[in-house]
DNA sequence: GCGGTCAAGCCGTGTC
DNA sequence: GACACGGCTTGACCGC
């Protein structure tokens, strides 16, 4: 079980949410204005397994997923872009207006906060990646609909785990590696002292004859294909030792 | 689609 | 126990 996949058991619950998530979750706010996308899985989906502290753990994200960071973007400019009441010399609707945009603010802060999928989105996304790392878009639709989340994210999830699979691949080949030079180092060295020793038994002994006074008979024969050979060479070889 | 990168969130650890 | 900090995971984006 990775690091990350704690998130979604029982600790931490509500640790690091900005206000506003946890003033949603003691107050729940009002239906919002614009359709949102939620993340929270229905049951027809997973059935009843969820638990509530899994629901709730879900919930602050659903609002959060619906937005994209180009809307944030677009909220940014929108605000940025509004002639202000200090401009136009009204101090008191200037304050007021500046209390509404800190508000506004931390809508957008909370809206930042990142989308952590549940453990059954994960999951079933686990099982789709083993069967394919690939998904065509007809794939892709069905995926997100199936765990209510939008296409791109869908995209997106396998686009990083195809990066990550490959980046844990090249690190078990890397370790691999290393390995086998490690034994190729030992064996190298291993070989090197073989050697040395030999060299110190050749010196240390008293060398053979070179030449060997042999039969004359013998000398017509080669040893290794027992053919009559009478040339030069093989019999300077095979007086040779 | 991939590689690189950013940033939110979680966890473990050390310090007070 | 609370807090700070660093490391890690992971959703998302950008440029190619």
């Amino acid at each position: 079980m990775e690091r990350g996949d704690s998130c979604d058991t029982d600790l931490s619950l509500g640790l690091g949410l900005p206000t506003i998530i946890r003033q949603q979750q003691l107050n729940p706010p009002p239906p919002p204005l614009e359709p949102s996308l939620t993340l929270s899985l229905s049951e027809e989906i997973y059935g009843s397994t969820t638990t509530p502290k899994e629901a709730r753990l879900s919930s602050p994200h659903s609002t959060i997923s619906s937005f994209s960071t180009s809307n944030i973007k677009k909220e940014k400019l929108d605000v940025g872009g509004e002639e202000t009441e200090v401009e136009r010399g009204s101090a008191s609707r200037a304050r007021e207006r500046e209390r509404e945009r800190e508000e506004e603010d931390e809508a957008s802060a909370a809206a930042r906060k990142k989308l952590r999928l549940t453990k059954e989105q994960s999951a079933l996304l686990e099982d789709r990646f083993k069967e394919h790392s690939t998904l065509n878009p007809k794939q892709k639709q069905t995926l997100a609909k199936q765990l209510n989340l939008r296409a791109r994210q869908i995209e997106v999830w396998f686009q990083n785990r195809r990066a990550r699979t490959k980046l844990k691949q090249t690190e078990v080949d890397c370790e691999f590696l290393r390995r086998c030079c490690e034994t190729l180092t030992e064996e190298n060295r291993r070989l090197l002292k073989e050697l040395q020793e030999l060299k110190a038994i050749k010196f240390s002994t008293p060398p053979p004859p070179l030449f060997m006074q042999l039969p004359a008979a013998t000398l017509m024969v080669c040893p290794s294909c027992e053919r009559g050979t009478p040339s030069s060479s093989f019999l300077g070889r095979s007086l040779l030792l």
